[in-house]
DNA sequence: AAGTTATTTATTGTATTCAATCATTGTATC
DNA sequence: GATACAATGATTGAATACAATAAATAACTT
């Protein structure tokens, strides 16, 4: 849906990596003047980037008081994990229906990479663990249902960096073996069950801390991100 | 998630109203000069608009060459239709889990409204129909799974803008009649059942025409989407 | 005359500019 | 010392301006 011609891509990618990692944490303001410095655009660029980050829930805009990463309260933290189980429940529903060779295959692979980067790596161990289930939802073949658990896991990101222990986010392995063993036997009612008392694992190390809602310079950070091409 | 005060969300909202009401048809290229001089503000925040409607899907922003009413192509109809029956099966599934009374009770008087226009004003009587849907989810109590209601709605108008005999859009209002009894004796499986086939029906209605992406004008359209504030 | 290249025109991408709003600090008053 | 108010500074909202790209037209070649 975005294409990524333009100048405002590599500031929206930025952002919603940084925040997704948990390194632009909740409710860290986002000012135009000093991402434009930091990636070397003007603010009608940046802002482009932010309206669509607000668009999909990572941001908040409030008129005349500029951008801040969001800052879910714990029923909207609920909310999220509930549809996330239900998106993830009809993933899991399609993939039982198709033709699990190439799906297994797909994901065995995966599931590699994220076994070689554990205690190693742990940001991207965190980030591998969230794309395991993109990756499924992808495989489902719908472009929509991608798109939808895409955004709702990023948004969990979110909420984990809000209220979980450091380094609770990432999922288990295990779990992830189980699904993928579901599936291949083409057992949806198991592949649910398996999904569902995952994502409720997740959702339940998500719940505990209280905030800290510690400030944090921006620019420092986000120049961490800039990907250099020159 | 969108504040409205600010100049870039009349365009937004009036832009969003025309294309759901089918007027601005898909294919309909949207010049960013054009679309600012009927709302008389600049091309920044016609643009801001745009990014908003692109990132819902009902706007096509390609780079270089702009902005146009989104195509749907058959097999993405097909993949909403196919989202569209998720949601709303959840929907179902959770209304029915709730105390009935109030649910009802504004489900009704939203029938009662949808009755009232049928006949009588066709347009307005194809929003309410839609409407209804949106209303259902926001009685569920969640903020998101609403908001994707209301965009799947949204692009299913699309669909049928591009694929649909004129006037097919139309909702049955027996239908919805049953659902509403459905959800009144908390029988989540009827529900369910009687929803699946209101949208299978309305899907089958919606990819029949062939498309004549006849160009309109885009000034003209939208001149009468102007809500006039002084 | 068909096709190709050059030129012009229209439209978008992005930066810059100015005005409006909000946040902060300092000052006065009680 | 606390509160209310005023002035300052910082930040955003939105229009304008300029550069870059694409579309349309004209001129040219074969």
């Amino acid at each position: 849906m975005y294409k990524s011609a333009t100048r405002s891509f590599p500031v929206y990618d930025s952002l919603r990596q940084a925040i997704i990692e948990q390194a632009l944490k909740p409710g860290v303001k986002l000012p135009e003047d000093s991402i434009g410095e930091t990636f070397g655009v003007s603010r009608t660029t940046v802002r482009n980037a932010l309206v669509r980050l607000d668009a999909e829930g990572l941001v908040d805009l409030q008129p005349n008081r500029g951008a801040s990463v969001a800052v879910p309260t714990i029923e909207e933290a609920h909310d999220i994990f509930e549809m996330r189980q239900c998106l993830e429940r009809e993933v899991m529903q399609r993939l039982c229906a198709m033709d699990p060779k190439p799906i297994v295959k797909a994901l065995r692979a995966h599931l590699a990479e994220e076994n070689k980067y554990l205690h190693v790596d742990t940001t991207r161990s965190i980030r591998l663990a969230g794309e395991f289930h993109i990756l499924l939802a992808e495989l489902t073949g719908s472009k929509i249902l991608a798109n939808y658990v895409n955004e709702i896991v990023s948004r969990c990101s979110l909420i984990m960096a809000r209220f979980a222990q450091a380094h609770s986010a990432k999922c288990g392995l295990d779990e992830h073996t189980e699904i993928i063993a579901a599936i291949a036997d083409r057992d949806a009612e198991r592949a649910i069950a398996r999904m569902h008392r995952h994502l409720h694992g997740v959702q339940d190390r998500a719940l505990l801390k209280p905030d800290d809602a510690e400030k944090n310079n921006v620019s420092d950070i986000l120049a961490r991100y800039v990907t250099p091409n020159d």
